[in-house]
DNA sequence: ATATAATCAATTTTT
DNA sequence: TTGATTATAT
């Protein structure tokens, strides 16, 4: 501390804050672990660190590192932060993403693995393709290794920062017999002929660079004289090995986190991070928040409640000194439909009382449960929006519009070119494709010159040739127009003159005009950006949409999506075993996944201020199949004295609880859904002989069912027919509607349909009728 | 080259 | 059940 503690303590940042908050900002020096429980004023607390080393000049903005894991955080934390200390922010350069940061710091230091400093960075739909295509090269049955299997374990890889020099035999085992390694090295040496690279290289790369040339890291170390890291329990081994390496010089390392918010270790998160922070970094200070500003005694003694049963906890307590407010209501209704319309009721009530629908917001645990809540509140007419579905710039129209423009940045981007280059269709179809791949190949260079040149052979047919002279042409008056027109101005002359705009205005189906409506969006927001290749930037690295907040809207979303935000009212629906926690979870992951979600439960919990409602349904719908269930354990972990239960059935709650206690595993003998294995079959088949009736099959039949042959394995008997169908009889097929068979050849039939005309079908698609 | 039929596979998600 | 993807038939 080089200012005297009066300064510190009348600077402006600090109004408002509580003794730990400020021994938080205050703390510059050293290695610091904030341990912020949920709604403890976190994001107050960082930002005002922040302030304080600017306004005490401890650093210059562009000497501070200060990483979030959302584009969302970044710019909060930006906006927070000039709030307090001006215009200083527009000089913090490293305030950013892990991934926006990487990519910033790759750019300058490209050439040092292989890549040139314009590189594209790959989405996960590229990715994937350009997977597709490796596997096909390498002779590998797809069907038995699935690409994105292949996708996943590379990215597993990167998170934990290995290269493929450093993947083990028994790594490499994982997919195609042993072929693991090999094929993400080819992955990588495609990635830099096509001057690419994927979100995992982001950070790997600059990890190998960090390692390899001294001179870089320490230009870095001696850069960063602070360093900061929001979300700390979220980072992954080569986040970690990063911090690692650029905080070694000056410690000055700042991590805020929550050790029982971690709910992303699927995709490579590890608590260990945050636990063992004080290890490696020797003589840090640990300062805890725990003032809670957010929710009441009520809401957080339930979410403590859950928690408690969770080992291995840093371990907090929250308080808060607001009014006790009221219990958290638990309440057991018969099948998913009743939870939807209890939900609607609640809201509908709650809204008449006075409360804005912008305060309520149901959370689910998958995101397939939003359709039960989507299809009720469209039939009753109640506002809502469904977040976390596609993102804007996943859609195909706009990754469409995005590949035009990639291919003229970037000629060498063959994913791009192979995406536009029959789109609008323009007669160039596979084999037309595949000569220009081969040519590609031969000649070793990009599929764009690979285009021009063969132009020059007569391979093509006149047709293929002449459309294919067309864009080639195209793209190179395009890519001069972009020398001395503004980028927006040429990217509607692009999507004009490709057709590919008349492409959506001759669509006559329903989502045309939304889509045409986004390509405008598109072009509006690259008018915020200086350059084109600085829009494409924030494509690949900023993936997020706005939300146009106009009427008052209850939310849906997954728990997941909710982590950070808070509501005045949450519903908490589908607490029942199997769904939450996730039987995929329990089967997988043991009880370290079981305590995973007993996080989810308690960040879910957490997002209310005023008042929670749990529901579990008895019945659920699951995969068209009728599942009973019981209530999730959790339920029973909330602390009776907190919470309020009601049952809508007779019995009542009770019954489900007694349930629980009498066995020591209620599961034994019952057969859950989890969509493969045995399970799932002995699980079908007692329902399909039961629908409905789900209560009583688990209840009642301690006989594990009979696995009922599913009709793919009927079909696989190939040519064996049924033998309850004949010429003239009358049959019923899903698309096609009612019908008669004209002919029958072994399992497939020939049958007039009323509405659709004489079709071919398999006789495992009809029923008699 | 395209439209249609069959098959598959269904947590969580950022960048 | 639903939707997306792939294989097949026109």
């Amino acid at each position: 501390m080089t200012l005297p503690v009066e300064t510190d303590n009348n600077a402006p940042y600090l109004s408002g804050l509580n003794p730990p908050q400020r021994e938080a900002v205050l703390t510059s020096e050293g290695p610091v672990l904030v341990l912020a429980g949920a709604g403890t004023g976190k994001t107050a607390a960082l930002t005002a660190r922040l302030a304080h080393l600017l306004w005490t000049r401890r650093a210059f903005p562009s000497e501070i590192l200060a990483v979030t894991f959302t584009n969302k955080a970044a710019r909060e934390m930006k906006e927070r932060v000039g709030r307090l200390v001006g215009a200083a922010v527009e000089g913090m350069p490293w305030l950013g993403t892990f991934h926006a940061i990487g990519a910033k710091m790759l750019r300058r230091h490209a050439e040092l693995v292989g890549l040139q400093s314009n590189f594209t960075i790959l989405d996960t739909d590229d990715q994937l393709r350009l997977i597709k295509q490796l596997i096909l090269a390498a002779d590998l049955d797809e069907k038995r290794w699935p690409a994105r299997q292949l996708a996943g374990l590379i990215d597993e890889w990167k998170n934990k920062g290995l290269t493929p020099a450093e993947i083990g035999a028994g790594e490499s085992e994982r997919y195609g017999g042993g072929r693991g390694a090999a094929l993400y090295f080819l992955y990588q040496e495609r990635l830099k002929a096509l001057n690419a690279c994927d979100f995992g290289d982001l950070l790997l790369h600059m990890l190998v660079i960090l390692r390899t040339h001294r001179d870089v890291l320490e230009s870095y170390q001696q850069r960063f004289r602070y360093i900061l890291v929001d979300e700390y329990q979220d980072t992954n081994a080569v986040q970690y090995l990063w911090l690692r390496l650029l905080a070694q010089e000056r410690k000055n390392i700042c991590c805020v986190g929550d050790d029982d918010q971690s709910i992303y270790s699927w995709r490579g998160a590890l608590v260990e991070n945050i636990l063992k922070f004080e290890k490696d970094f020797p003589g840090a200070k640990v300062i805890k928040l725990e003032q809670n500003y957010r929710s009441t005694p009520h809401i957080l003694a339930a979410a403590s409640g859950v928690i408690a049963n969770n080992s291995g906890r840093l371990g907090k307590t929250l308080w808060t000194d607001k009014d006790e407010g009221e219990k958290v209501k638990v309440l057991g209704v018969w099948d998913g439909p009743e939870e939807a319309r209890r939900v609607g009721e609640e809201m509908e009530g709650l809204n008449r009382g006075g409360k804005s629908f912008d305060d309520m917001a149901i959370l689910v645990r998958a995101q397939h449960q939003t359709r039960e809540f989507e299809d009720r509140f469209i039939a009753i007419g109640l506002p809502h929006r469904i977040l976390g579905g596609q993102r804007f710039y996943e859609r195909m129209e706009i990754r469409d519009a995005v590949a035009y423009l990639r291919v003229i940045a970037q000629p060498a981007d063959d994913l791009a070119f192979e995406r536009i280059v029959n789109t609008p269709k323009r007669g160039l179809g596979d084999k037309a494709l595949a000569k220009v791949h081969q040519y590609a190949r031969a000649a070793q260079v990009p599929l764009t010159v690979a285009a021009a040149r063969i132009l020059d052979t007569d391979e093509l047919t006149p047709q293929a040739r002449r459309a294919l002279g067309n864009l080639v042409g195209d793209m190179a008056r395009w890519r001069s127009m972009g020398n001395d027109l503004q980028h927006p101005d040429l990217a509607r002359i692009v999507l004009d003159e490709s057709g590919y705009t008349a492409m959506w205005q001759a669509d006559r189906t329903a989502e045309a005009a939304g889509r045409l409506e986004n390509l405008n969006e598109l072009v509006r927001a690259m008018e915020e950006y200086e350059t084109l290749g600085a829009f494409l930037e924030h494509v690949s690295l900023v993936m997020d949409n706005e939300t146009n907040a106009d009427e008052p809207k209850v939310t849906i979303m997954t728990i997941h999506a909710a982590k950070g935000l808070e509501f005045d009212t949450v519903f908490l629906v589908g607490w029942e075993e199997g769904i939450f926690p996730s039987q995929r979870a329990l089967d997988e992951g043991g009880l370290a996944s079981l305590e995973e979600e007993r996080r989810l439960a308690y960040v879910a919990i957490t997002r209310a201020r005023r008042k929670a409602f749990i529901l579990h349904a008895a019945n659920r719908r699951i995969y068209g199949q009728w599942n009973s269930s019981i209530p999730s354990r959790f339920v029973a972990e909330l602390p009776e004295a907190h919470i309020d239960s009601e049952s809508t059935m007779t019995g009542g709650a009770s019954l489900w609880q007694a349930n629980w206690s009498e066995r020591s595993d209620p599961f034994a003998d019952v057969s859950r859904g989890t969509g493969r294995g045995p399970g799932w079959q002995r699980a079908a088949g007692v329902d399909m002989k039961n629908p409905g009736g789900a209560f009583t099959s688990r209840t009642f039949s301690r006989e594990p069912a009979r696995v009922v042959e599913s009709r793919a394995s009927a079909v696989s008997f190939g040519a064996k027919a049924r033998d309850d169908l004949s010429l003239g009889m009358r049959v019923f097929h899903q698309k096609f509607g009612y019908g008669v068979i004209a002919e029958i050849e072994g399992n497939k039939l020939e049958i007039d349909f009323e509405q659709a005309g004489r079709k071919r079908v398999m006789d495992s698609f009809v029923t008699v009728g």
